[in-house]
DNA sequence: GCCTTTAGGTTGTATATACAACCACATGGG
DNA sequence: CCCATGTGGTTGTATATACAACCTAAAGGC
């Protein structure tokens, strides 16, 4: 056994490989680093980035359903109904069931204005930092990105 | 200077130009998008790509502390403490006392290797499946990108 | 008008993640 | 030697996320 054995000539490694290509493990990274930034920016303010998203979806968007928002982020709509569960109870929002047939309806409240007044330089100052981390031409590849892979799953 | 109304007021709504511009809930919509395209690749496995992640970290980094290994990914302790504790259940990898001072060290076990072996293909389909979503360009820069921020934080 | 189908939401369970508090022990000072 | 300190890991708690199972009520078929 003095010779590695002919197996021995993996091209290159599995681990190899998907340590050096793996676009999985490298938006994971991005997601942690960036939404650590934003989630210590907006920490005074007791919301978090993700949802600071929700809210913005509800504001622009008028009165829409839990499932309208978790089809716009791409999210599972049982995720969105826990996160509008937090969202709530804060006062953010309000849920009532649609007069116009099934399903419920989203409204921002005063509240929630508020905290869109109040989180935005906040987030003003995390989107900076986050921009100098990416780099200009990171940040902007990122939103170009994001952006299609949004509309093609349907942004709308 | 020409024209446009002089916009006295918001020039934009806090939730158009967060909507617009947030590269927080972009870099959240692509990690839960690709890691969903690699969670259903790898389902049969019964691994995660996250899990996936570590263990190509152990395997390719020689046995190593769970503190390098949250140091290489830019993870909280804790989570590297649980996701691994999961990992060892399987029984790919094992984690023991340092002989050498304090700490532990974590190595990968046949049943990992052979994991990762069985992963690859999966993987690949993953990742070709990924590559289709991003675009060329939107790949390339996602990877160069999350690398430049790696060696910032002392991937090494 | 009933009954079946189905869409929209919630609940159960599990992983991933992070912050804070804690624990255990190796190390270093005296 | 023994204690004080600091590092490495675990545990407690909370949010984010997803899949599966379930529930309810609207829609449709007949």
């Amino acid at each position: 056994m003095g010779r590695a054995p002919t197996k021995k000539r993996h091209p290159r490694d599995a681990a190899d490989q998907m340590a050096d290509e793996c676009l999985a493990v490298r938006v994971r990274l991005l997601n942690r680093t960036l939404s650590a930034v934003y989630d210590e920016a907006l920490r005074p303010l007791g919301v978090t980035v993700g949802q600071l998203n929700v809210l913005v979806v509800v504001a622009k968007r008028g009165p829409l359903s839990p499932g309208d928002v978790a089809k716009r982020l791409h999210m599972e709509k049982s995720t969105v109904s826990r996160n509008l569960e937090r969202m709530r109870g804060h006062g953010w929002v309000t849920l009532s069931p649609s007069r116009s047939g099934r399903g419920q309806v989203l409204v921002i409240h005063a509240k929630g204005r508020k905290l869109l007044e109040r989180a935005l330089p906040l987030w003003e100052k995390a989107q900076e930092d986050a921009e100098a981390l990416l780099g200009q031409r990171g940040a902007q590849s990122l939103r170009r990105t994001a952006d299609s892979v949004w509309s093609r799953g349907g942004r709308g």
